[in-house]
RNA sequence: GCUUCCUUAGCUCAGUUGGUUAGAGCAUCUGACUGUUAAUCAGAGGGUCCAAGGUUCAAGUCCUUGAGGAAGCGCCA
């Protein structure tokens, strides 16, 4: 519409001393004459200096912090240090005005809890922009690898009918009148009237269909919403977040561990290859805000420096009765440190898995073979092993510093006379699962895969502590804005 | 769901043992300056101290309840 070129295109280089027009939002408005404007194309602003002949006062009066404005003129070499080329324009229109008064942002460190409330503006912030583009590459990375390893995306439902996912409170869907519900004739809810003439919930988890997938694709991936109605009330969780579900013919729970630990470091390989301005702000927002904090409470590396570590080093690779024996023997639980006591067939706390990645290892771990006991129903149950003591399950948690548990994952159980044992130990009524179970029944095969919670690789690439401020709008307990 | 903490100017925050007229920086406005990079200098305006109730001669400060927010735990990704 204004023939316009984009900042991106413009700090490349090849428009020297061409005429061109540049529209954005002004960052920085310098001694009535230097607008520093970005346009979302890049990380980096392009100075816009207006010419000594522009004697519109009017026009200069309107240009704000994040007013909108189309600049005219010739790019030239800057004078000035701080940037490589600016753009002398003699014509500067303002497209959208922000009155400083009204407008609630404004150029200086403003905290993220109040950026939260201004979720339509947050976005034009160094900050927020730099996590957006983070985030947008990081989706984008998930199916470039996939794609170039033969996987195929598929599309899990996000209605489902299945009660049995199995992976936390659901989320309700129907259309029935709230205050006027039909009855059954027990006196529940008839939802034989529902709008899908049965009960409905947002989904949880898109798994189950994707072994649907990899057992007819052989490797396949889902990347959608889930929903989960938990009151969790944490800076790692959300009630609507997206999950990434690689599920595999013919792997196994060490074929898994290797695709998650390769799928990890490709993320962040991508990022630091294709955004590398972007990081490099965060990691020195980072710096700058923990050079006034006590040693303690700083973190021991800085956010590039942990990429690069995760990126060069193994993931540490133990099983659950190796983390248990390592934790009783550990200083904290000697010095009567630890809150829980570690103890066999009981699930790791948060300090537990805490010392395991920040103190123990030092970099991401992957924990496998878990006690049945607190294990969903779908996964593998492993041979009996005198050296340990109680049956274990083929899953696997991927630790990750910082934020915890990034991956979870298992081999599924294949072996249908084992798989309904446990579904019927577990109280889960057979006839949810009955197509869950055919594909044991017929044609079945070995199968594995995972869950990677997108929330919280953005958190840990983008080195941003609360999870709300790595999605554009988040939903938790008690809120959902915009 | 549980525990702890926070709420003072547009924003970020001080505010001592309960004691006179509640302060600073930034932002805004006015003026000066004009190659700035968190520009600089001078001046001005700007307050329901989250809300309600209570204690007290006196409450931003103490107590109770509520609202909103955060951190941690549990649940998980």
């Amino acid at each position: 519409m204004y023939n316009r070129t984009e900042i991106k295109d413009v700090l490349a280089g090849g428009h020297l001393d061409k005429e061109i027009t540049v529209c954005g939002w002004v960052r920085a408005f310098r001694s009535n004459r230097f607008i520093a404007l970005f346009d979302g194309s890049d990380f980096n602003t392009l100075q816009v200096v207006i010419d000594d002949d522009f004697g519109n006062e009017d026009v200069l009066k309107k240009i704000h912090f994040h007013a909108c404005v189309k600049a005219t003129g010739k790019l030239v070499e800057s004078q000035g240090a701080g940037q490589k080329y600016e753009l002398i324009a003699n014509d500067i229109e303002v497209l959208g005005e922000a009155n400083p008064d009204e407008y609630g942002l404004q150029p200086k460190a403003m905290t993220m809890e109040y950026l939260r409330e201004k979720a339509h503006f947050r976005m034009r912030t160094s900050t927020f922009s730099a996590v957006f583009r983070i985030r947008h590459a990081i989706a984008y990375g998930i199916h470039k690898f996939y794609n170039d390893r033969g996987y195929y995306y598929m599309h899990s439902p996000i209605i489902t009918g299945s009660d049995a996912e199995g992976a936390g409170e659901m989320f309700q869907v129907t259309t029935l009148n709230m205050g006027d519900m039909p009855k059954n004739e027990e006196g529940g809810v008839d939802y034989s009237k529902d709008f899908f003439a049965k009960h409905t919930n947002l989904t949880v988890s898109g798994q189950l269909q994707a072994e649907i997938g990899a057992l007819a694709l052989g490797k396949v991936y889902t990347f959608g919403p889930t929903f989960r109605a938990e009151n969790s009330n944490t800076s790692r969780h959300l009630s609507e977040f997206w999950m990434i579900e690689p599920e595999v013919a013919f792997n196994d729970i060490y074929d898994n561990m290797d695709l998650a630990e390769e799928f990890c470091k490709y993320l962040i390989n991508y990022v630091l290859d294709n955004y590398a301005d972007d990081v490099a702000f965060l990691d020195q927002r980072i710096e700058k805000m923990e050079r006034n904090m006590p040693k303690e409470k700083r973190r021991p590396m800085g956010l590039l420096d942990t990429l690069k570590f995760v990126v060069e080093n193994d993931f540490e690779r133990i099983t659950y009765t190796q983390a248990i024996n390592i934790l009783r023997n550990s200083k904290p639980f000697k010095k009567g440190k630890f809150e829980f006591e570690p103890t066999w067939g009981s699930d790791m706390q948060a300090e537990h898995e805490r010392f395991l990645v920040e103190k123990k290892f030092k970099k991401p771990v992957i924990v496998r073979d878990y006690p049945q006991s607190f294990k969903a129903f779908y996964m593998r149950e492993n041979d009996a092993d005198e050296s340990v003591p109680g049956t274990t399950v083929a899953a696997m948690d991927v630790l990750f510093p910082g934020i915890g548990e990034l991956i979870g994952g298992s081999q599924r159980e294949e072996r249908i006379d084992v798989l309904k044992r446990r579904v019927e130990a577990m109280g889960i009524d057979e006839e949810e699962l009955w197509w869950y179970l055919e594909l044991r029944k017929f044609g079945g095969a070995p199968h594995a895969g995972f869950g990677l919670g997108f929330e919280r690789m953005v958190q840990f690439i983008t080195g941003i502590q609360n999870i709300r401020d790595v999605i554009p709008f988040p939903r938790t307990p008690g809120s959902a804005h915009f």
